[in-house]
DNA sequence: GACGACGTTGACGTTAACGTAAAGTGCTTG
DNA sequence: CAAGCACTTTACGTTAACGTCAACGTCGTC
């Protein structure tokens, strides 16, 4: 990020630009700023599987796609149990029967609920945050103005 | 929600209709679907202060206001201790001096922003939940019109 | 070849946010 | 007045999501 190495000319080709195709569980680590326990633990609730190269994991740019969107799921208050079940079936999909890929848009169509619930709490509470500012800067004024005999 | 008590005329004047003053704590439970457990604890914690009759909670229009403000920053994910930090801050806003009301201002600058990123993450998500269910969908399809030999 | 940075696996500790169970108080209703 | 129901306090239990620590392996480099 920082590193100016002129990298010479980028590739002008139609997929991405494999340059930087693994990481070290550390490199992840600071990517998104948790530490590496964080990253083995999404790993034993099931939420990533990186390769081995003998003891030392790698992670590939799949892996680093799930532990953004985990990260990302865990913001909007998902369990990680919540986020492992959508991507077990996300990735069991191609050959999953009916049954399942119909329980998985019961699912989707409950996450989306729920975000429509918060998008609804966010405005709400952005009105609360405008008001209750209102108010502070209006008292701080007053202050300045008339300032406290104390 | 579903009496259909006709409650006579309903009174017309300016402020708010006081038909219904105070609130038990079941009563209470019952409404935001959370356990008297619940309340009380967030009591304890100093989210909410009601009156007391003897022993007993008598819970008023104050009470219910701030715990469904409780409970929407909670499905925003805020702790309770965060909340209670803004709560107490704005309890103490009249004669608050300066510097706490900066500090106040500050901290609404930061759950503003907070919220902003909460509102870019649930697009993206809704995106994502956008292409797993047309994913989903079309494999579905797939299996209606050409069913798994299995 | 010692040192430091980074990686590994257990295993136990910690915190937030309640759940649950015990034991008692107070009203009102048959 | 006994039963039942809602409320109370106290206290210990539980779960999720990591933190922390020990004890060890593996590089690169000075």
């Amino acid at each position: 990020m920082s590193t100016l190495k002129p990298e010479a000319t980028p590739p002008v080709n139609g997929t991405l630009p494999r340059q930087r195709r693994t990481y070290a569980i550390g490199e992840l680590a600071r990517m998104f700023e948790v530490t590496p326990r964080t990253i083995r633990f999404y790993e034993q609730e099931g939420l990533l599987a990186p390769e081995r190269r003998g003891q030392t994991r790698i992670y590939h740019e799949k892996d680093r796609v799930r532990l953004k969107l985990t990260l990302r799921g865990k913001r909007l208050g998902f369990s990680l149990a919540e986020i492992r079940e959508v991507i077990e079936m996300y990735d069991a999909m191609p050959d999953g029967n009916a049954r399942q890929l119909k329980r998985l848009l019961e699912i989707l169509a409950d996450k989306r609920h729920n975000m429509e619930r918060q998008l609804e709490d966010i405005r709400l509470m952005q009105r609360e945050l405008d008001d209750v500012e209102a108010r502070a800067r209006d008292v701080l004024g007053r202050l300045d103005q008339d300032p406290p005999s104390h």
